[in-house]
DNA sequence: TTTACTATACTGCACGGTCGGTTTTATGAA
DNA sequence: TTCATAAAACCGACCGTGCAGTATAGTAAA
């Protein structure tokens, strides 16, 4: 945990790459020159290509879920927790707290990287992507289980994503306006007027441990 | 027009070979064998893999622009028209109505088509999708354009967009009930009552000519 | 014969995958 | 502490494949 093991190296590497010179460039050489080593130092810790699609697909997805849950657990107030949560993960107030990879080093966006992944996935090796059809359709049941807001948690989380995508077509850039109205028009729907001051900062009651993956990673 | 000429004949195979097989089964070869020519027929109509991306490109957005403005300029209602255009063409009343080609035949779906051209332009060449960003830009101009409900249209644009991600990625099954609970929802925002019976089957005067694109197309 | 195409063979290159070899690290006995 | 041994981690050259691109011969219509 203090020093960074190489198999994350790799995953870190392979995104950079994906991030900065196209998901087509995502390949084995440029990965491992990215990260500093070599070819079958690559090949060694992921045996073919599509696993290394896998192990980079498992790296950020347990990143994202994780940084979710945090949030989560920490949210009062159970109506539209979870879009709430994953719009505060998208536009932290202190950026460069909320932002940190397990290595203590800076991460720019958690959310983007894991977006990247998954396209990565998409495309070389759908069948990489099986796993993500599951913890997708988990999380879609807790964003309708709001008793009166579920499809207007979908709806943001769908905004959310058609905007990466726009981002990554190049339908608009980075620094335009609009990315940041968008958000704050989100950010509009799933403020909720609390009834009472009071903050929990323990686990919700409507929350339970066992609804939460990777819950002992929480107690940091 | 009668019998389709063989570049929109390659445009068709290319993009069905990236639907049925993937973007990176999107190669020269396979495109001509879908479309029923050689390399050759395909190398001679568009001289590099650039320019067929380009014209794949073209010849999807064309569609769906004059599929769009066609809705659009039946609209009586200014309110939100284009978000309910959009669904409208997501969602006909009478699929196999509005989804033909102009060739005759049926295509099951022209925007989820365009949506895979995008995508393979922004994977396999970036430059191919600059003129979309203008395209895209002029767009968003015209759903923000809405008086009161212009952020409304986009994050309705931007769910739609979700959702096909969500479906390219594999993250949700093509007929899962969410899919058409999305569309219902999001039907149910663009939904303007009418203060009177009226309908307009003429050209709203909120919109002039010369902002719509390809307008002389739209009198067939 | 010219024009407008089509078909095929070929070239160069970048990729994923393989594998024998090398370095680094861990272990344990003297 | 020192050395011997083994296991883990890593290296980089090599190979086969499939791709975009090119060159060129073939063909049917005007």
């Amino acid at each position: 945990m203090a020093t960074m093991v190489t198999k994350d190296k790799i995953c870190e590497a392979a995104i950079q790459i994906a991030i900065r010179d196209g998901l087509l460039a995502m390949t084995l050489e440029n990965v491992a020159k990215q990260a500093g080593i070599s070819k079958g130092g690559v090949t060694y810790h992921f045996p073919s290509k599509d696993e290394l699609v896998r192990g980079v697909l498992d790296y950020f997805s347990e990143q994202c879920e994780t940084m979710l849950m945090r949030r989560v657990v920490d949210d009062p107030e159970p109506q539209l927790r979870w879009a709430r949560c994953l719009l505060d993960c998208l536009f932290p107030e202190s950026p460069e707290a909320e932002t940190r990879t397990n290595d203590g080093g800076i991460s720019a966006d958690i959310l983007s990287r894991f977006f990247m992944a998954m396209l990565a996935g998409a495309v070389t090796s759908p069948t990489a992507m099986l796993p993500l059809r599951d913890l997708a359709a988990r999380m879609r049941n807790r964003f309708m289980a709001d008793p009166k807001d579920g499809m207007e948690q979908i709806l943001v989380w769908l905004a959310i994503d058609g905007l990466f995508l726009w981002q990554f077509m190049g339908l608009i850039d980075n620094d335009d306006p609009m990315i940041s109205q968008v958000g704050e028009a989100l950010r509009a729907r799933v403020r909720v007027k609390l009834a009472n001051g009071t903050v929990s900062l323990n686990l919700p009651q409507d929350l339970s441990f066992s609804d939460v993956p990777n819950a002992e990673r929480l107690v940091s």
